[in-house]
DNA sequence: TTAATCTATAGCTTTAAACTATAAATGGGA
DNA sequence: TCCCATTTATAGTTTAAAGCTATAGATTAA
């Protein structure tokens, strides 16, 4: 029992028909046959009922496909990291990232290029805790920079940095006067909010369900950048993380802090437990982590 | 990458020694040398440091190792489990029993050899936690009837039945003849009890730790067989499972309820999550799940 | 330097996996 | 009912690769 019979033992099982799994393989139809036919052989019973109609798999052929997807896609997940152990002279790098965290990635980046100029660095933006999941699992990003909090036992979570989460309001608004700013005072404001799925989102619901106070949502935004304009545009007031606003946002609107201690959220790096990593990619990890001290 | 070859590399690391893995695989030098080089080229990296001293495996060498030796342990599993899953003629089932079982195990093996008079039971004896675990996780047992309680999330664990744990005294002792036994009672009388690492111990002295009793420890037992013995020479008392003593055994010593709600024990069985279990054995499975009502 | 030990190379043989051509089986439609 | 379309199986041949033996080359210990 060998990886190519499995793989066209899967083939053949997928299709439910040996002529356009043939295909599928590049190979002939008799080869097929004959492979699956050995494959019977040395398991000692048949896999498939041949008809020729239809196919069926016999109770053996359901548990060795079971079993066989499993093993092909290890092997699958072996090339992927057998590929990148190996030193080349470039190499490539994939991190999910969420849009606030420029004001730092970038930097970190920087000081990564200097050791390590000849690796190709992916950018790929990341919404939704379920795609943090699936894009990790699927092998597609390395590390994935995040606030959504994962609770998923194959994933390595670390916590980068803690941040409040503050007010953001139009120039001249008049809760910018105000001394002090409660839930309570956002809570009859037209107010521009993450759309489902995000972690911020529910960050500023549960902090208004904890007030026992309504909020009046206006808007539903998928990345803050839109927020801050229509802020600026005096369509509503919204709540961010207060290192998102730093730059040259700051002097377009006002940002003013919360009386509500829970109002705050963490950044995360997460990455499968499992992979292995290599060294350069590790490194870049350790710089990440080294952020939080930084900040 | 085929599991040849993945079986040759770590035939090679296993070893360290191109000669003697060529010897243990019962191929020649040459071929494994040359096997071995095209799976470096293959992959594009080389796995092992070579000279003719000492052999030292790369980064990609031991990555490579240590995902074959998973891979090929499942394709180990999957060779069993296909061997199980063809109906023959005669088939085997291996079973891990405790001795505390007799009174209806055999009874449910006669009922179940009426369907399946061909298959060929083997009853194994397994003490101790740590042996149910292993002996399943080896393969080497299809089903465990046990009372150690597991924990383990890649075993399914099935409750058959919960029984009473009783006093044993031997005939004319004075405590025999009390309306009312407590743990009190027990506490000065020299006990035998189970050797560590069995259920039943931990489940007695749990029982006097709560009452907060001193219990006189004089004999440590593997088989309750053993301690009914020693009961019957006067030697001590002991605390067994009540369906343990029905039978020839029951007019040769005293047995007593003991006032005590928690001295109990669950009799489970445990098997495999994702273990294929043939028909013939998921059937053995649910007769030996129907006992509990029987009992 | 030499002997011992180990891995690599060269050239040959054998095995098995692929191909093409064709036969056999089956079910649907004329 | 019979024939055709579809699909899998068989036969025979070619090609590729995996194995073998013999031997060379490299390294260390004596």
């Amino acid at each position: 029992m060998d990886i190519k019979q499995l793989q066209y033992f899967i083939a053949v099982a997928g299709q439910m028909n040996f002529s356009k799994a043939a295909e599928k393989l590049h190979i002939s139809q008799p080869s097929l046959s004959n492979a699956i036919k050995k494959l019977e052989q040395e398991i000692g019973s048949p896999l498939l009922e041949r008809n020729t109609r239809n196919l069926q798999l016999t109770e053996a052929g359901e548990l060795l496909y079971e079993r066989a997807k499993v093993i092909l896609k290890n092997m699958e997940v072996l090339k992927i990291e057998m590929d990148e152990v190996i030193v080349r002279g470039t190499s490539e790098i994939t991190i999910g990232i969420m849009e606030s965290i420029k004001h730092w990635l970038p930097k970190v980046i920087t000081e990564y290029k200097k050791e390590y100029p000849e690796m190709m660095i992916h950018l790929v933006d990341i919404l939704g805790s379920k795609r943090v999941e699936k894009s990790l699992k699927s092998y597609k990003t390395h590390l994935i920079i995040t606030n959504q909090i994962m609770d998923d036992e194959d994933l390595e979570v670390k916590c980068l940095y803690e941040e409040r989460l503050v007010a953001v309001l139009p120039l001249n608004h008049p809760l910018a006067e105000k001394e002090r700013l409660t839930i309570a005072d956002l809570s009859e404001e037209p107010f521009i909010i993450s759309t489902e799925g995000f972690q911020t989102r529910q960050d500023i619901l549960d902090a208004f369900a904890r007030a026992d106070k309504n909020i009046n949502i206006q808007f539903e935004i998928e990345r803050f950048e839109t927020a801050v304009s229509l802020v600026r545009e005096n369509l509503g007031i919204t709540i961010l993380p207060e290192n998102y606003l730093k730059g040259p946002t700051a002097n377009t609107i006002v940002q003013k802090e919360i009386d509500c201690p829970n109002l705050r959220r963490n950044v995360y790096v997460v990455y499968l437990k499992n992979r292995h990593l290599p060294l350069a990619i590790r490194q870049l990890l350790t710089d990440i982590m080294a952020v939080g001290k930084t900040l």
